[in-house]
DNA sequence: TTCTTATTTGCGAAACATTGCAAATAATGT
DNA sequence: ACATTATTTGCAATGTTTCGCAAATAAGAA
């Protein structure tokens, strides 16, 4: 296997991230495995659009699923995905705190002008 | 900002993750600080799809940029967003690794029956 | 100013992702 | 077998991403 196609592998294992629904169902699977309609229900968006979410992930394993009668239980794979979700989400809380601090002393520079 | 709107501006900061190409940009990046050409040089692709790739990391705060004349260095805003990298990448490779063990002991299974 | 080098931008074509809805499947109980 | 509940699948419409190419911009040198 060569340096591209391992690049590839790991975008596609990481297309999770780039969808604000599939982030969303990351954190609901952060402390507790769900059933698809309860995702459903708790993210306000049709069942076939949650189950088809789960299948992306599910195709590349960053959940799992366990049958219980006729639910079907997911959860996260690994916690580090959890993990490497939080990481990258408090790098975006830093990233927009510096913005917001670059705003407030060009206005007070704008007021000194 | 409601929960809906922040795990939308988290998929758009995490979008970088999903291209094979901008994750090489994320790791050629780990080291040194590079400019365009040489970024393209070293994966084979030409200028201005490097040019934006590298836009749409700059636009999210996921790398930085130096002018030095006429050439423009970029490095990763944060070491973090590696870190990340790393994560998924090693999750990944645990992944295979499993999903490898489980084709193994089904071969033996079957060479048995 | 004109030339050179480095980078970005605009735009169109092709590929891919997302969603809703209806229909299909799967397990279980009557 | 039939009904019920939970989930998945197929498909079409719509939206988004990616990429190549040509043209535009930007800094510096001749």
């Amino acid at each position: 296997m060569n340096d591209k196609e391992i690049y590839k592998l790991h975008a596609d294992f990481c297309k999770f991230m780039s969808n604000p629904k599939r982030i969303e169902i990351i954190f609901s699977l952060e402390c507790q495995e769900m059933c698809v309609d309860e995702i459903a229900a708790k993210m306000d968006i049709r069942v076939p659009n949650v189950s088809q979410h789960l299948a992306v992930m599910r195709e590349r394993g960053v959940v799992k699923t366990r049958r219980e009668g006729t639910k079907i239980f997911y959860k996260l794979s690994n916690p580090n995905i959890l993990k490497a979700c939080l990481i990258m989400r408090d790098v975006m809380y830093e990233q927009m705190k510096e913005n917001f601090n670059l705003i407030e002393s060009n206005q007070r520079i704008d007021n000194e002008i």
